[in-house]
Parts: structure tokens; sequence; C-alpha cells
RNA sequence: GUCCCGUUCGUCUAGCGGCCUAGGACACCGCCCUUUCACGGCGGCGACACGGGUUCGAUUCCCGUACGGGACGCCA
């Protein structure tokens, strides 16, 4: 049997970093197997589906580098199927209809509701198999029906049994039916609803292993419930934990902002295979406990077995700007950015550089050797790709900013310094050939010359040059910037005013 | 409210009865390296939610409690 998974997620909005998880653990899965992944955009709620939600889902699977197998189905293409697949129960009696007047509920208090109405129908003891149409002949209901009545289409739930699965993750699972509701499978207006297209979905695409978030753990009741109405072959189940907010609330755009959203770590400087391997080591880990993995290692290593049952937060501080992700990720993705081949990184840089300003043609031309040896030299202290632009600007531009507390350190302190670096300039004018290693013996020697430290002006020179008190070797930057550029930033008046 | 799920360092996790004085990673702290900051090296801080069982032996198995999460819609 070829394992065919798939991926489905609903276009409402920017690619959820828990989303993204499910999309890679599917994707892992599916290759590590030598099976199919697909992609189903489950765009039935026309009202919040948005086709810019499905470019950025598309877009999202790609940076990741999850490429899908066959061709991208659309849900709501579907529905005519849905519908006729309802209509087919309802003809062979496992589902009815429902001809009880729809119950408008506001959007944003049905959760509220939900739980209120089930307090409610505790209390009163209720039970869920109480519907008066659900035993309404046949006849009937085809006149009603035929009338124009309007009415939803409900599964009809067996009074007794119950329903069993083993979660490949969770373990066995089992659910009284007496705790199912008569779900409602067609709105009535028509609308074929959730359950019932994923499973429909799911059938008609072959699918052998739902993977997806633990959210959905309980619905898989209903699900089998529904595959066996209609005849089907129940799939294998792996639910995934949660991935939490600090607060161990669910993870939410409303609450928690851009953090969640995967394009803002593409924005924001992110190395895709930095943030693929950490999300793959949220929630499930290697036999070998190695944590740097590359994709085709993530596909070696990876079981489902190997994925955990507890929920994992999501650790960033809101308020901390240094911090604005989790901190493992962080590292991770600056782990990448100074150990990945330089030659990989190149582009990335290339693109955040355009994207300020700051590229020219001939870094990747004539002077491609230097920009590989500036980038390779820089990289080494850098988190995300932001900061070839920000920190890294001096290296690629005469117009950059010093740090108050940078100049204050490293220049004003030392009054004489002026004077200083401007004689450092005149001798760098005169070495020959002028590198590294010359650079430093002239440096030292001017040290030893006017009597002060080479630390004095090392570190002074590092703030004229790049107008941070941190950064690579001083030397190693005169030779990047060369000469004639080293010697005019040593004589800039502009930190000095 | 009902049902389901979970609980190992601050965070991600290893552990599937003795190898555990509980291992790794991130973060934090210290030392070394060093012209700075990083990197790197070395070291430190730091956890089995609680209570009962079962067992010669429980982090590991069972039960209960607490806490947390999820689901319960004519949303997906």
């Amino acid at each position: 049997m070829t394992v065919r998974v798939r991926f489905a997620p609903s276009p409402t909005g920017y690619l959820h970093i828990g989303a993204a998880r499910s999309a890679l653990f599917n994707w892992l899965y599916a290759r590590k197997t030598g099976g199919k992944f697909l992609l189903r955009i489950e765009d039935t709620d026309l009202q919040r589906s948005t086709d810019e939600s499905t470019r950025s889902i598309i877009e999202g699977l790609e940076w990741l580098g999850l490429d899908y197998d066959e061709e991208l189905v659309f849900q709501s293409a579907n529905a005519p199927e849905h519908r006729a697949a309802a209509q087919r129960l309802v003809d062979e009696g496992t589902a009815y209809r429902d001809f009880t007047p729809k119950e408008e509920r506001d959007d944003k208090s049905v959760k509220e509701g939900i739980a209120k109405r089930a307090r409610a129908q505790a209390a009163e003891g209720v039970d869920h198999r109480s519907n008066p149409y659900r035993d309404l002949p046949k006849k009937e209901s085809d006149a009603r029906a035929a009338a124009g009545e309007p009415f939803a289409i409900r599964l009809k739930v067996p009074v007794e049994g119950q329903t069993r699965f083993e979660d490949i993750v969770y373990g066995p699972q089992e659910r009284n039916y007496s705790e199912i509701e008569d779900l409602v499978l067609l709105r009535s207006d028509g609308h074929p609803l959730y359950n019932l297209s994923v499973v429909i979905d799911d059938i008609e695409m072959e699918i052998t292993h739902v993977i997806r978030g633990q959210d959905h753990l309980t619905n898989t009741h209903k699900q089998i419930l529904l595959y066996e109405a209609l005849g089907a072959e129940v799939p294998r189940f792996a639910h995934l934990p949660l991935i939490l907010a600090p607060n161990k609330n669910k993870l939410s755009k409303r609450k928690h902002g851009e953090v969640v959203s995967l394009t803002t770590y593409r924005d924001r400087g992110f190395v895709p295979a930095a943030f693929r391997n950490f999300l793959a080591l949220l929630g499930w880990s290697p036999p070998e406990g190695k944590e740097i993995l590359s994709k085709e290692e993530l596909v070696e290593y990876f079981s489902l077995e190997g994925i955990g049952r507890a929920n994992a937060i999501f650790n960033f501080q809101e308020n901390d700007p240094r911090r604005w992700t989790d901190d493992k990720a962080l590292w991770m993705n600056a782990e990448y950015i100074r150990t990945m081949p330089v030659q990989e990184l190149l582009p990335m840089v290339k693109a955040e550089l355009r994207a300020n300003k700051l590229w020219r043609e001939e870094y990747e031309d004539d002077d491609r050797e230097w920009f590989t040896k500036t980038v390779d030299m820089i990289r080494q202290r850098f988190f995300t790709l932001k900061d070839f632009s920000a920190q890294g600007r001096a290296y690629f531009s005469d117009d950059f900013d010093f740090e108050e507390a940078a100049v204050n350190k490293n220049l004003r302190n030392e009054p004489r310094l002026r004077e200083l670096l401007n004689g450092l300039a005149d001798k760098l004018e005169t070495v020959e050939p002028f590198n590294a290693e010359t650079s430093e013996a002239a440096l030292r020697a001017f040290a030893d010359e006017t009597g002060v430290t080479a630390g004095l002006l090392i570190n002074g020179a590092r703030t004229m040059l790049t107008g941070t008190a941190v950064g690579p070797s001083m030397f190693e930057i005169f030779d990047i910037l060369g000469r004639e550029t080293s010697v005019e930033r040593l004589r800039s008046g502009i930190p000095w005013s």
C-alpha cells in the first residue's frame, strides 16, 4: 500500500506555524515512506476564504521546501459530490432531514454558546437522539422536502455502541455514541459541512494516513462514523500535540500577533532550513538526539512514533524585541547562518541587500570573491538575514550610523584618539601591500611609537570604520574594506562632531 | 457542564522497570581563548506535579487528586 497523506488548510488568513508544522510532518512522512504528499485547500467557508490566503499557503510551503504531489485540490469544487453523498445517506437511511428552522448564531460568541447549551442540556438531561425529525417516516420527509420546505441533513448516529480507533500518537481511543450528537452534514442552504467534506475528499483522494492537530482528536470519532456510513475504509490517524503560547493558550493571531505567522519568519530574515529544522523539533525528536538536521536527515530519521504527546510551548517574549520569537529558533537560525555553505547563503544575503538598496551587481561579478569573503566574515555573529543590512551596513555602504555608546566608549573617552587615528591613517597609507598582516604590523608599530596600547587604537579604529564597538577582527576589517576606505573613515570627522 | 488528552530543568526534549547520584539542546551564570563582540572549549545553575498502590526495585506500570490543554456549531 502506498502511503498518501495530505495537508488540508483552510485559506482564511496567513499560514499558522502550527499548520506549517502539520504540513512538515505530513511531508516528512510521505517522503520517508516513498508516498505522496497532497495539498487540499479547504475553502468551503466562502465568506472567509481568500485567494490571497491560498497564495500565502502555497508560498509558505515552497519557502519551507515542502513540495506537493499531484494536482492541488480545492474542496469547494467537490461540493456537488458532498451534497450527493449526503442525499445518498438520507436515501439509505443512515442520515435524515432535519426541518428545524436554522438557528442564527453570532459567530463571535459561539464557543461560549456551545458550553452554555451543553451545560443546560446536561442539567435537563437532554439526550442527543431527541431530534423530532430523526424518525420521521421517509415518505413524509420526502414529501416535505418536495414541497420546498428547507431542511438540514444530519447523520443518524446509532443509539448504542462506540467508535474506536488506534491513534498512532495517542494510542487507543474510544467514544460512546451517546456522547456524539447527530451531526449536521448539509446546511439547510445546501452547503456541505466540514466533517462531511473532509471525509469524502479524503476517501476520494485515497488518503491512507491523516496526520493533523490534536484539536481534531475528538472529531475523529464523528468522521469514523461517516466513513462507516459511506462504506469506506477508515484511514490511520496520527494526531499531533498542539503548539501553545507562553501562557499556555492556543496560539492565535488575534492574541499573539505576527509571531504565529510563517511569513513573519521569512520577512524577518530566517533561513528556511533553520526554521524547518526548528519546527520539526517541536513535538518530535530524532532517535540519536542530533538537533541540527538537514532536510535529508529529517526524512531519514522521521517517524510517527517519535512524536510526543504533550503540547509544546512556543517560548517568545512579547515585550522584548530581542526575543520576539523562541530563543531556540533564533539560535538555530544563527547556527545555520554561520555554518551553512557560504555559497548557499549568498543568494539570501543578496536579496536582503537588494531590498535595502545596498546591493551592487559587481558583487556577483568582479567583486564576487570580495563579497563572498565579506559575507563569510561578518556572518559569524549574525542571527538573522536582516543583520546583513543592519549591523552589516558599514561593509556595503559608506552611509552608516555611529552608535552613540560605541563612540563614547571607544573614541570620546580618549580625546587624543582623533589625532592618533589620523596618524594611523597616514601610516596605513604607506603600507605595502595592504592586508590584514601588514596593517596589524603597522598599527602595533604605531602604538609603540606613540606610547599607547594597541587595543586603544584597535577599538577606536573599529568604531571609526564600522560605527560599532563589536565585530570581526580589526585587521580583517582593514583588509576587507581596503586601504582607501579604511584611511578615509579613520580621518572622518563625523563621529567627533 | 460532558467527553477526550496531557504533566521530566525557565523552554524544546531523551527516558519505553534496574544502565538515572535523570542525559542532550536553547536560555542564564562563571572560567579559558581574545583588541571588542561573537564562535569555540571547560564548568555551573536547573526537572521526574502530588498521593496511593503493583514490584526485590519505579521517571518508567495501575488508580486517584491537582493543574493545564482540546473537543462539544446549519465554523473549518
